[in-house]
DNA sequence: CTTGAAATTGATAGCGCTGTCATGTTAGCG
DNA sequence: CGCTAACATGACAGCGCTATCAATTTCAAG
């Protein structure tokens, strides 16, 4: 079963190889006769564009390679495969192939590592997902090879590529303002990684939309096991925040582990927000209230943006919302204080 | 900046272009010196070759492309990023790329989708994931196409391809036994669906084990909400088990928000153990008994054997292992009875 | 009808690489 | 020292496609 190729369909049409190629490539100034011989000749033929062969021939000329690759340097699973989905069908849509790259941004070599992944990568461009956003050499090597980027949900070097957000610092206060309707009036809040961009923009949001309010904080990383630990120092602290901003929803998972071993309900005890609204949140007992963000949604944007080379100056801006569930209530009326230590 | 070609390294090693290119194959029959005079070109030059035209030139051979695909249908993000991980590091050990696809196998145009899939894909061989490992279209048209398959955890269609597995039923066996140890006798298993080649087998293999000692049944769809459908008709029934088997760990994080709705508690009122070990395991509280299985590593070893075109035709068995953690203990003094009604 | 410009189509030359096959080169052995 | 076999290297065609540029057709205006 030999492969078809555009001379058996030029063949078939009774045309040049040079018209079938503009037939497939929808180049302009062709009649529309022969268009549709053409196009006959492929239906019956069931011909496909050879992509190497496409790529080949175009490669002075900077042509297309119908792949665009996906950057990765983020441990949590959840937000992975959601921004996969969305990037995959993006590329379904419009035939193109998905490839998946991961770098190690802490390590020193992530030089060498990004001149691995682009050695003999045909890629028509790259999406970064944080915190891959915020390293400037990716950036650079990305752009010395003349390979388009776009980037989701990035902080720093605002404008210097295209970009797909949403708006944390509002959401995040909008957490905020959720906790203060209940009533709580102690706060606390388990940040993400500084090098997250995200991360700083969440907890500024969080805090200045709190006003002059009481904000304990601590650092989780973005994981699970992170949120433990920082749940504990907070709900140790002697005056105990009644109300916790996870700024993930990995993090609030963990503030649930820590209440449970302290003892503290949520949310009779203490009401936990968290962020992303991931297949976490509803997995847990009770359910989370979270910032649901887009990011399915966010991830196939930046990848139709690619496909279609479009180079928006302005950053798309996508919507986010809060998702009630069960992890928020008013404050207990009980007295309230240290935990582990002489209640309960 | 202009690519650097085959030609520049043979006009800087002053060698002929093939010779360049029998290095570079590592083919036999090339001198010591002829090799280390080009390797030194290559080296100064930074030469990589062409992907493209690589596979070009090589068409009528079956010529590499130095890409894999890994194809999923699977809603578990934990589980899909360990294969992931897995594949990719074989992928970069080896300068491949990775592509990952996904279709959904219970649809009628399975056959549709695996033609956008294939169309232009120049892939050295996809790995397969369940279920659609289970699928015998996605095998035939691979097979027509010449495109070598390598599945992980398949359970139909034995040594139709080359496989990586772990031995589910005496995995599933050792859950039983395990039970059995601390003084169960009232058991209960959430199964996967059926079209999941390793939920029957997982099945089987707990329940043969088990003897013939009781054990109530439910389906939980390999999911999360499956698991709490499934818990809650397994807890409320009159002679309710006190230790269950939830074929994976999604669903054992189902058990635990149902036993919480019942006001049933883990391990006292029920054991629970799960299968896989993911992410999951570590973060619901109390931590997970679970069977770890080396997806990872599966995932892995059927990257590698695809890249060096291995086909083994036995199955390349991997280790699974009990973890113990804190969902399990023998079952409480206390008379049990259906819950909900006149319990607690 | 001409005529020239615009629209349409085709012939050809590579893109960078690898397989075939032909041409050296060396070693082995009588 | 000659002759063959085995090894080492090179010349060249062509993979499937696209860009260039030349050839042809079309069509409105004169």
């Amino acid at each position: 079963m030999r492969r078809v190729t555009i001379r058996d369909v030029a063949d078939r049409a009774g045309v040049s190889l040079k018209s079938v190629s503009r037939v497939v490539n929808h180049e302009a100034n062709v009649s529309a006769k022969l268009r549709a011989r053409v196009e006959a000749a492929i239906t019956s033929l069931g011909y496909v564009p050879d992509t190497a062969a496409r790529s080949l021939a175009g490669a002075r000329f900077g042509a297309r390679s119908f792949a665009i690759a996906c950057l990765f340097d983020n441990p949590s699973p959840n937000y992975t495969i959601k921004v996969q989905q969305g990037v995959y069908a993006a590329c379904r849509e419009h035939g193109y192939h998905l490839l998946i790259e991961s770098i190690d941004c802490q390590a020193e070599d992530v030089e060498a590592q990004m001149n691995a992944i682009l050695q003999n990568a045909r890629i028509d461009g790259m999406i970064l997902t944080p915190p891959t956003t915020e390293h400037e050499m990716v950036m650079n090597m990305l752009e010395a090879r003349g390979i388009p980027i776009v980037r989701i949900a990035p902080v720093s070097f605002a404008g210097r590529t295209p970009a797909v957000i949403i708006d944390d610092a509002a959401a995040a206060g909008e957490v905020a303002r959720h906790f203060r309707a209940l009533g709580h009036s102690h706060f606390g809040i388990i940040n993400g990684p500084i090098e997250h961009g995200a991360a700083g923009t969440r907890r500024t949001g969080f805090i200045e939309a709190l006003g002059r309010a009481d904000c304990a904080e601590a650092t989780g990383g973005f994981l699970f096991a992170g949120g433990i630990e920082a749940a504990y120092k907070l709900l140790r602290r002697d005056a105990r925040p009644t109300a916790i901003f996870a700024t993930n929803d990995d993090m609030a998972a963990g503030v649930y582990a820590a209440a449970n071993k302290l003892g503290l309900k949520v949310p009779q005890d203490v009401s936990v927000i968290g962020f992303d609204d991931s297949w976490t949140a509803t997995c847990v007992w009770p359910g989370l209230t979270t910032i649901y963000q887009p990011i399915t949604e966010m991830a196939h944007e930046a990848a139709r943006l690619l496909i279609m080379r479009e180079s928006p100056r302005e950053d798309v801006v996508m919507a986010y919302h809060l998702v009630e569930r069960a992890s928020t209530a008013p404050p207990a009326l009980a007295a309230r204080g240290p935990v582990g230590v002489r209640t309960l």
